[in-house]
Formats: C-alpha cells, structure tokens, sequence
RNA sequence: GGCGCUAUCGUCUAAGGGUUAGGACGGAGCCCUCUCAAGGCUCAAAUAGGGGUUCGAAUCCCCUUAGCGCUACCA
C-alpha cells in the first residue's frame, strides 16, 4: 500500500501549482489504495502566517478530495534533530562555524558554485566539539562525499533515471545554527519516519532529490520512489507568481467565479497530465482509474490566460461540460448560493424549473445570475424600447405583435407546449414571421433579446409576471 | 557562471522508428433554429534549428538555440 504526502508550507496561499501536486497525489493513493496524507512543512518560524494556513485549508477542503492523515512539522522538531544528529555520530555531516552571510541580492554576479567551506568541513572532531561546547553557533552540514567519482542516482517515475555527480552537490546544511533543521532535513526525517512511499511533487526539487537521496543513505533507509511533476507556467513562460499574475495562482479565484470543484480538479490533470485516449472530461472516479505517473509529461505547461481574462478558456468549457451533465437537482444546489448572494428572492421549485432552461446557457455557476435574473427580479432592468424592435421590422410591428400577443397569453393554458401552439397561430393571423412576432414578446419578458427559449420561459414566469411585462413594453412603445 | 531538466498547431495534448502527424480548447465558416446558447459538419493551424544513425526519424544520438529549475542557516 503506498503512503504519499501533499506537504505544502504555509508562506501564502493555496497555488495552482500546489493544489495540482495535491489532486496527483490523492489520485494516487487511491488508485492504488493507499493512505493520503496532509504534512503542514512548517519549519520555518518566521515565515509561517496563520492567514496562509487559513488559505490552504480553505482550499483544500473546496477541492473535496480529502485526506487520510495530517501532521504539522513543526510539532516533529525533536526528530528531525535527532536524525540530524545521527547522521553527524556516522561522520555524515560536520559543524560549520563560519558566521551567517547577509542575504546577497545579486546572485548572477557570483561566479563558480559554492561547494563547502573546506576549513570547516576538515576541522578535527575535538576542535569541533570544543568551539561547540563553548557555545559558539554552527550549522551542521552534510559531507557530500567528495572527489571520489561519486555519482548520486535515482530512477524518478517521471523523468528516467536521474545521475549527477557527488562533486556538483554542495555540502548542504541540515540544521541552521538556531537549531531548527532545515527543509531537507525535516523533510527526509519525516518521509522516513511516516513511511512515505512515493514522494510526488514539483519538478522545482528535481535536483534537490540527489541530496535527499544521500540524506536517506546516511539515515539508512531506503529511498522512496520519486516522482517529479513539470511545472505549471504563465503563457510567457515564466513561473507563476502571486505580485505579476495576480489571482490566477489562487484556487479561490475559480472557486469565486463559480466552479464546480471536481470539474477545476479534471482541468488542473490534464495539465501535465493525459489519459491518452482522447477523453477530457472526467468524473472523479474516472481520473482515479485513469491516473498514472507514467502517463505524466515531462514539459511545463501553460496556463492559459490573459492579462484581461484570468480564467483559461478551456478550464471554462470543461467546467461548463460538468455543469451540462449535472442532475438539475445538483445544478440547481450550486447555483442557489449565487443566486442568493444577488439578493435574488429563490423559490425551490421555480429553480428547478429554471434550471434546465439555462444550464446549456452558462458556463459557470456565477454566470447564472446574469443569465436568470428577469425569472428572479419583480422589476426588470431598464431596457431600450428599441430593443423590443423586431429584425427588419419598426415600432408599429413591435405594438402589433405585442397588442395581439397579449389577448392570446390571456386566454393560453401556460404551459410551454401550449404556449407554443397559441402564439405560433397568434404570429400567422398578425401576418408576421415567427421571428418577428417572437421577439417583441421575448424582449418584454425577458428584458433582452437574448434570452432562454421563449415557451418554457413564459411558463415558468407564468401569466400574471408576462402580461405585466407585456403591459409595460406597450407602454414603452406608446410613450416615444 | 556551474549542474540538472525540457522542446509537436496560439494553448492543453496523442503518436515513442513506417500515420494524409490524431483529439480538445480557442478562431473562421456552414447547418439546425423563435433569440442566445447547446449540438452537428467543414476549414485554418505544429514536430525550434543544424548535423548524424537508418531503407525510413516528430520518435534514437550529437551540437546549437530557447525556456525552466537548483546552486540559502526558504521551502
């Protein structure tokens, strides 16, 4: 059974990119029945924010994926430490005195890599032991074994077999001189300690896995299985960030444009991801069977967006893929708190009956209140008498469909099929197409040309709310 | 700078020695039609460049170019 983690660190909120790592990890674990598991990286004190956290749950539970274990590093410091320590008694690591640099802004101008302080990395074990007693502070750094034709290898699941040689590996801190362990360290300890099977993450630790592995070595465990994930990128390919591209990175952005969760997971997998049969949408259950790290790419992918439009076109026509297939019952639940929240007066029934009429009309759940509000709202929104001007038609063919619609919808049974055949007559004895008469009816109704198939609409809106409207749109007509 | 990874239509991708290089989004057009959608059909659109290997290369190898990542007492 394998064991896989989702470890995010709390420094902001829930990426894109994140959430992506997350869904392939769960997909995972339950394609092969294993154990999820939630491990808050929060090693670092002083960077950690509350509002962060906040953030990932918040996006993690709209996901609805779910996890089986959680755990906080930071409440794992002793163990980290202790492997760290462990890995120093096995000569595996030494103490480096040298005083903490300031941050350097410019990193291109430093020039050949930074391998190890060789002063540090030779001192005899008994110096180290006495400056370290006196309480001088130190980091403990692992001894990349060195000059000695070392290659450092895994097989990534996605990416082949991965070589690189010892003597491009710097000598790594494991423990800061505060104490704390750094994210490698922290990271191996826990992996080995949870028993973590297969370690599915961004690309970005590629190379930060030859180290990982020598951790693994030096703590005598096993290495898991890794699997590296190709990056998600912005369409100038550049890496997503939060200050240049804004709330494309957030998962609450689409949450917020209203959609539908699992269809946001199906869009998030097929980036850098197929099933390689063609297929695209899937249902939860479908992506389960389907996924596989074999079936991952190995190039980053573009998210893609614009500076006006933060949404990717095709994240939109899935989502409205999902929402056509939705029971009307499901639909007609998500949708509810949208509707709501534009203070839309919502009946149970009557929405049930909308539904239908707009689910081929809407790509998202928020673009129903545009869609649905003259079903909602007892007063239409201003519109243009001239709207309700038929094709190649004027004001008198407008007051005639209208003055001889209105008798017929009077008398009408309201039901679509009904409605249908009433005012189909009705448009033949004003001697007027269809189209024509149709239009003028629609537009008082509905407040808009475009709008859901007029029969169906009229019926839902039912006799009293249709004459009215038709009984204002004359009044338009009349008044200019 | 060093090391590593990557390169198929605008975007997501399929094909992994032999295909007219396939699908999807988006775009254009047509059909359907009471409007708008949805749906159906059609079209435009790609193997980064250069060398090899091979009867044959998008596919294997090398070089170049470009992008990305790592190179912290961040993760």
């Amino acid at each position: 059974m394998p064991r896989v983690r989702f470890a995010p660190s709390p420094t902001g909120f829930l990426h894109i990119g994140s959430a992506r790592t997350f869904i392939f990890n769960w997909l995972y674990a339950r394609h092969h029945r294993g154990t999820m598991i939630l491990r808050i990286d929060d090693t670092d004190l002083d960077r950690n924010t509350q509002e962060s956290l906040t953030s990932i749950f918040e996006g993690l539970r709209w996901l609805d994926l779910g996890w089986d274990e959680e755990h906080r590093q930071s409440e794992r410091i002793e163990l980290h430490r202790r492997s760290a320590l462990a890995i120093f008694e096995k000569g595996w690591a030494y103490r480096d005195f040298t005083p903490a640099e300031p941050a350097v802004e410019d990193k291109s101008r430093s020039e050949g890599a930074w391998l190890c302080n060789p002063g540090m990395r030779d001192l005899p074990r008994d110096e180290s032991d006495r400056r370290a007693a006196s309480g001088e502070p130190f980091v403990l750094r692992f001894r990349v074994p060195r000059a000695q034709s070392r290659t450092v290898s895994f097989e990534d699941a996605v990416y082949g077999t991965q070589n690189k040689s010892a003597d491009d590996i710097e000598d790594f801190a494991l423990l800061r001189s505060n104490g704390l362990p750094t994210y490698h360290m922290a990271s191996c300890a826990d992996d080995a300690d949870m028993g973590i099977s297969h370690i599915i993450r961004g690309q970005d630790h590629l190379t930060n896995t030859f180290k990982h592995v020598l951790i693994f070595e030096a703590l005598g465990v096993p290495a898991p299985v890794f699997g590296h994930l190709p990056l998600l990128i912005a369409p100038d390919g550049s890496k997503l960030s939060k200050r240049r591209h804004g709330p494309v990175v957030s998962v609450t952005t689409y949450r917020d444009a209203g959609f539908l969760a699992h269809a946001y997971v199906n869009f998030l997998c097929l980036l850098g991801w197929s099933p390689k049969d063609d297929r695209e949408q899937m249902s939860r259950q479908e992506l389960m069977e389907a996924f596989s790290l074999e079936g991952v790419n190995r190039s980053n992918a573009v998210v893609n967006f614009t500076e006006e439009d933060p949404i990717d076109p095709k994240a939109l026509w899935l989502n409205a893929q999902h929402l056509r297939a939705m029971p009307d019952e499901a639909l007609a639940a998500g949708l509810l708190p949208y509707l709501e929240e534009a203070n839309y007066l919502v009946d149970r029934q009557k929405l049930l009956a909308i539904t239908p009429l707009i689910r081929e009309r809407i790509r998202t759940f928020r673009e129903a209140v545009p869609v649905a509000d003259f079903f909602f709202l007892d007063q239409l929104a201003p519109y243009s008498s001239s709207e309700l001007i038929p094709q190649k038609g004027d004001k008198a063919m407008a007051l005639t469909a209208l003055r001889h619609a209105r008798p017929l919808l009077e008398a009408a049974d309201f039901e679509a099929e009904a409605l249908e055949a009433v005012l189909r007559d009705g448009a033949t004895q004003a001697g007027l197409k269809t189209g024509q008469f149709f239009q003028p009816v629609r537009v008082a109704v509905c407040g808009r040309k475009n709008a859901p198939p007029l029969f169906e609409t009229l019926g839902v809106l039912g006799r009293d709310t249709c004459l009215r409207r038709i009984d204002e749109a004359i009044g338009k007509l009349e008044e200019n």
